[in-house]
DNA sequence: TTCTGTTTATAGTCTG
DNA sequence: CAGACTATAAACAGAA
């Protein structure tokens, strides 16, 4: 298996020891680890069979983040970056690293407006990757939460879970 | 009915 | 080539 099935090979896993919950009153949405380093990471996994395109497939970092350079760089076509990582991104933008299923193709739409045309083929596939990919975790909401898990969005009418990347140290 | 989530199937790509 | 991974499509069940 190459760069996909494990949370971080290499690059830098930063120390996301404790900024858990205590990071209320100061914001931390500059986690600092852009796309740009995991793709220079696979960049250097140069291909092999040369067969002309070398894929830049985006490390499933758990930390990592899209900074706006990269957004504005693939504003037209497709992006090239698997599923798998632009939840990541998705659930990496949010302060609390989780998000609704609803909230992600909002995200998605945003930062990539091909999204935004594509049919919807692709939610689909974004709910295929949710379910089947190890890396992310269901969090179901919790009634009466004793305040723990219990972080929900739902400015929808459904979604009642979040997802959140699976990453325990 | 629509949205959400799980599963199965199939095809293409990449890696060892 | 075989196996792992990804993209797509689609069947299907449950909830709102």
């Amino acid at each position: 298996m190459g760069l996909y099935g494990q949370a971080c090979p290499s690059v830098t896993s930063l120390r996301m020891t404790s900024e858990l919950e205590s990071s209320l009153t100061s914001m931390d949405w500059l986690p600092q680890l852009t796309m740009r380093a995991a793709i220079q990471k696979s960049d250097a996994t140069q291909n092999a069979h040369g067969t002309g395109i070398s894929k830049k497939n985006a490390l499933l970092d758990p930390n990592t983040t899209l900074d706006q350079e990269e957004v504005q760089q693939h504003k037209d076509g497709k992006p090239p970056y698997s599923y798998a990582s632009l939840i990541t991104f998705a659930i990496n933008s949010s302060p609390k690293k989780k998000m609704t299923l609803s909230e992600i193709y909002q995200w998605i739409c945003d930062n990539f407006p091909y999204y935004r045309e594509a049919g919807s083929g692709w939610k689909n596939s974004i709910r295929h990757n949710l379910s089947l990919n190890k890396c992310f975790l269901k969090v179901p909401r919790s009634k009466d939460d004793p305040g723990k898990v219990g972080f929900i969005f739902l400015k929808q009418l459904n979604s009642s879970v979040s997802w959140s990347c699976k990453h325990l140290a």
